[in-house]
DNA sequence: AACTGTTGCAACCGCAACTAT
DNA sequence: TATAGTTGCGGTTGCAACAGT
């Protein structure tokens, strides 16, 4: 390979920062693939490359990788962020886990532009819902029922806290980047829907079982989970999926 | 055509956790 | 065990592309 990286940015010995050329894109791959997708840092200066190993690290696991998909987000995936987002908050790279294909970064951008959608289209439809509601530092807890106990929403200790029939739900207002009232009616009105299905999901996890590394044994899957995300396990506890679904299938 | 505002996303930054020595 | 180096993560920024005027 005949590169000219070093000439097209002058031979100093500072590290180039902002997009990538197709050249050092080129160049990366070529040396991941002789040097393994670890020692990012001395792959880097192996490579002649400009760019630290955090730089070569990310390139490679946001664009370059193998298997990444490169297509719009389908309906399908984009269920199944917002149902892991409700459950694990911004834990990106453990939703991106779920998602083969797909990166944290991916999905973190994904998310800020479809909740900034979501929150546009509900802010003409809020107050719909009768909602309990209060604030606690940074968080937001809200009550879809009648079984809405005040006594208990001092605790913080779990999502299902403050309501006696356990279908409360904790909303980080970080999560949203929102921090004040006017907002929680909105966010009621996207939130409400999932609850439910969180609660049940909730429940029904106790019962579940770990694959491999977990129990090394078949999981059982919930209705409810083996419909969304074809083929998981015990996902709070346990990494290991089976790929069989047809999410899996990457071209 | 030129300007301005908005959007989407690639890439960077800071920090915490992990690993090697 | 201590420390330095590396990796992983989530938040944020910068900019190209696009839309509207």
């Amino acid at each position: 390979m005949d590169f000219q990286i070093g000439a097209m940015q002058g031979e100093h010995d500072q590290l180039r920062k902002g997009t990538w050329l197709e050249e050092e894109d080129e160049r990366l791959i070529s040396f991941v693939q002789l040097m393994g997708e670890k020692r990012w840092d001395a792959l880097a200066k192996a490579s002649g490359l400009r760019r630290s190993g955090k730089s070569c690290r990310l390139r490679w696991l946001n664009y370059l990788r193998p298997n990444l998909k490169h297509d719009q987000i389908s309906a399908e995936e984009e269920n199944i962020i917002i149902q892991l987002h409700e459950r694990w908050g911004n834990k990106w790279s453990k939703i991106a886990r779920i998602l083969p294909g797909r990166t944290d970064n991916e999905i973190k951008n994904y998310w800020r532009t479809y909740l900034r959608k979501k929150l546009a289209q509900n802010q003409e439809e809020k107050g719909k819902e009768d909602i309990a509601t209060t604030a606690i530092g940074d968080k937001i807890w809200k009550c879809e029922s009648d079984e809405y106990d005040e006594n208990l929403w001092g605790s913080k200790s779990s999502s299902w806290d403050g309501c006696s029939d356990g279908s409360g739900l904790l909303l980080s207002s970080g999560d949203f980047e929102l921090t004040s009232s006017p907002y929680e009616n909105r966010l009621s009105d996207y939130w409400i829907s999932l609850s439910v299905l969180s609660n049940n999901d909730e429940q029904d996890s106790n019962e579940m079982k770990c694959y491999d590394e977990c129990n090394n044994s078949m999981v059982d899957h919930d209705q409810y989970w083996s419909t969304i995300v074809p083929g998981h396990h015990d996902y709070d506890q346990c990494d290991t999926w089976n790929t069989s679904g047809s999410l899996w299938d990457m071209n």
